[in-house]
DNA sequence: ACAAACTATCTCAGCACTAAGATAGTTTCA
DNA sequence: TGAAACTATCTTAGTGCTGAGATAGTTTGT
């Protein structure tokens, strides 16, 4: 049984045997598998004029608190990414009547982004679609395998510092 | 202990208690821990001026044979980009003077890609680095489960039909 | 009370990628 | 042999992100 990092492992060995490469047979398999993940997930969210990004969103808010609502703030928070890419993604999902932006009325600042119901009927026809093809990615591994992968990336997140909020 | 992602989990309990959410506590832990992963490894790259991008090109030559040779399409299957990307990639490494491009001695349509001296050079001087920020970024392992984690990521990778070439 | 430091959000230029398609060369097979 | 199918690489328009910085509003400390 080899995959493809064993091929790029042996090469490493051979052609500089000094060096220890084992740390790649971990990040260099979790790229690829964030790869191949993302492009089936991708395929998924097409078939409901979709896409990563806007999928993210929509399943935050609709997540996050029975209002289904968050500040721009929030949604950065969970979703890694800086806040100019938020306020584009807020700015095409609200082109399409998906989200709306309130301004707080806390602080003058801030903005309340919320699911409308058509956003919020769209987030949960895909909901279930999203979970199949995921479920299906990992159908390779039994359930008390995934079990123990979940549990030994849970143990790397938190040292490496990922949080609760 | 509890993630990030485990805050997910228990939200998506809360407001749709009829969806097994399972599944993203394995992929959403993967695509954060990539995000993690790529920013600290792209902290390293940049101390050499060097980007993902470009380690990839690179390391992917200085391993692959003693010739440290590939055509464009070697590259690509390695890589998981399109050609577009591929072709890119090689015009700024070659403006750069770190590869060279030169036609194929057995197809005209062919190219054959060579690290040059300068490319060794620099590939060899970031490669201990680089594995070196891998390692520390998996410091929150011990050894038996870092081989526990590879078999399973190894065997989820086959079972999605990732092969040696 | 007010300046300085901080926070929330947005804007925008630049970058690397994809998808589609162009170009040139090779293989297949009737 | 010659047409059709295929392969290797490159080109380009469009997309979404980052990083830097702008703007407006809030908090802190004296």
């Amino acid at each position: 049984m080899a995959d493809h990092v064993d091929l790029v492992l042996e090469q490493w060995r051979a052609r500089r045997p000094d060096l220890d490469a084992s740390p790649m047979g971990i990040i260099g398999r979790m790229s690829r598998l964030g790869a191949l993940f993302d492009a089936e997930l991708r395929r998924n969210f097409a078939k409901h004029d979709l896409d990563r990004a806007s999928f993210d969103v929509l399943a935050t808010l609709r997540r996050s608190n029975p209002e289904h609502s968050l500040t721009p703030a929030g949604l950065m928070h969970s979703s890694m990414v800086t806040s100019g890419a938020i306020s584009q993604r807020l700015d095409r999902l609200e082109a399409r009547g998906l989200v709306t932006r309130a301004p707080s009325e806390t602080d003058r600042r801030g903005v309340q982004v919320t699911l409308t119901p058509k956003g919020l009927e769209l987030i949960d026809k895909v909901l279930p679609t999203h979970v199949d093809t995921e479920s299906q990615l990992l159908a390779g591994l039994s359930k008390a395998e995934l079990d123990q992968l979940a549990g030994l990336l849970r143990t790397l997140l938190e040292s490496l510092g990922d949080k609760r909020d």
